[in-house]
DNA sequence: AAAATGTTCTTTATTAGTAAAGAACCGAAT
DNA sequence: ATTCGGTTCTTTACTAATAAAGAACATTTT
């Protein structure tokens, strides 16, 4: 056997995605523009149309490609499955690892690892080379993967590495007379006071607003290693909110609050007044990743 | 087949070493102890023990293991050989790619590199992921790897981190009580005075103290993450130096000097000028990085 | 003539199978 | 009794084979 297709699959769901803000006897455009608007190639947007005709969503002869009826739920093919492998890697692994609360010094071996997420070995294997500077795991040569554990030490240092670059970052930041950067601070301001409006429960969408800040912070450095540090971070924080779900609501309200005044500062110019925020909020994220690992 | 028994050659290379510092008629230890002078396992120790006996340099029986006659260099494995093959691949990606000067932007294929630098192909794939992070390769989805190249631009930024990190590594260094800090100081001036004694081109060691007097430096932060940027560093550093072999002499003794004069600051406890030393350095090691590139 | 389609050729990703290296167990010798 | 050696069992790494996905070329249609 070779491999699963979620490159056709995850075109499928892609194109019907499409097709439902069509009314059924539209034309589709040629393959190159599907192939385009699905992000692949002409090769597949041939064997999704030929999926698509199959099924009877679509009359297709040549360069006639016609609607016919509507999408169904049921058309779609499952999520999981038309997920590209190391997305679906990198996901389950991370909640894996945080869900079963493996002991540090736990050994990884790849085949086992593979089966347990249901995902091909040589995707682990890229995903555990991928991780290593992570510091969370760790290869002896000749031998297997152990688990380091996400000890105080590792948040304590974490921490540290973030204050020194983010800090760095955000003294160019200020520094800078990049009219854009403004332009993203008031973006960033609304978005920020539309989710502190909103009362209820959404602050699932809290995770993707704190990386979006914090990004253009680090874009600010303009250096690939910065940029580099700042998706371990963002990684690592993320899958510890997922983790830590106690007091989520006040946390992350409290977080959004610290992130409006560093934007309000930066906004008007005070350049002192944003510098003093900032720290302070750096400082709070300390301290909440280091509190949520002492508890567990 | 399956892998090339490097471990098993460089097995018998270690013991034949070992063996060169006896006398015929001596017993060699028991294969445990054999085990960790070869640094691996059981297992192979016996697979060198027969090799070694096939090839009449030992008598074998039972616990009786002695020497017949001393190891001659044809009983020894050719280096690569008796390499792990994640060394060996490193050592000749990278000087493929210093060498054949290849233009950003070229297609790296898997099995073509593994051809090549003459690697199992699990090994390029391996090497290119955790080259990745460095920047200088880079892989599209579903795609091929592309060589960014070692641009100006990537040196400005390599050195900015540097400079960041290392700087704050060095204020940890000076403000750290620990005496051993100050020991290893004192036996890396050893080794400095010693290495400038020397007028010969035996500036073949340079590279290596080098990297070992800023490991000393990084070690300091007593940061995983720190030690892990000066890994990368070091690596960049010293396949630069490989490769712009122009005023090798005179810039290796000028780097020489500028870490002596640091270290003799530290040694005396002068913070201040220890400090304005070691950003002079600093200075010296971006201005050598960025010239080397432009020459080209 | 231009653009879209049909076809063919590469390249990559995955699985399966096999040899090397590591680990554990048990019996023998000091 | 304890250390050492013989044996067996696991695990890892590599090669080779195969199907999916991409890319280029040739052909057809407007």
């Amino acid at each position: 056997m070779s491999r699963g297709q979620q490159t056709f699959k995850l075109g499928v769901n892609t194109a019907l995605a499409h097709l439902a803000t069509l009314q059924p006897g539209d034309r589709l455009g040629s393959e190159a523009a599907l192939a385009e608007l699905l992000q692949t190639s002409r090769t597949t947007v041939r064997a999704v149309l030929k999926h698509l005709a199959d099924i009877g969503l679509i009359e297709w002869l040549g360069r006639d490609k016609i609607l016919r009826r509507l999408p169904d739920p049921v058309d779609f093919f499952p999520k999981p499955e038309a997920t590209l492998p190391a997305d679906l890697a990198e996901e389950r692994f991370l909640e894996w690892v945080m869900r079963s609360d493996l002991a540090p010094g736990t050994v990884l071996r790849e085949v086992e690892v593979a089966r347990i997420l249901s995902v091909p070995v040589p995707q682990v294997r890229e995903l555990l080379i991928r991780f290593e500077p992570n510091g969370l795991i760790e290869k002896n040569t000749h031998k297997n993967w152990v688990l380091n554990g996400f000890t105080a030490q590792f948040a304590t240092e974490l921490a540290d590495m973030r204050a020194l670059i983010e800090g760095e970052a955000f003294a160019r930041l200020l520094a800078s007379q990049d009219a854009g950067i403004l332009r993203q601070m008031a973006e960033m301001e609304r978005l920020h006071i539309a989710l502190l409006a909103r009362e209820d429960a959404a602050m699932s969408e809290f995770p993707a607003l704190d990386a979006a800040f914090h990004r253009v912070i680090f874009a600010a450095a303009q250096n690939r290693f910065f940029d580099e540090f700042a998706q371990r971070i963002s990684l690592i924080v993320h899958y510890h909110y997922q983790w830590n779900k106690c007091d989520e609501q006040v946390r992350n309200r409290a977080a959004l609050r610290e992130h409006l005044q560093i934007i309000r500062a930066c906004l008007v110019g005070d350049k002192a007044l944003a510098r003093q925020a900032f720290v302070t909020h750096l400082e709070t994220a300390r301290r909440t990743l280091v509190a949520s690992i002492s508890t567990r």
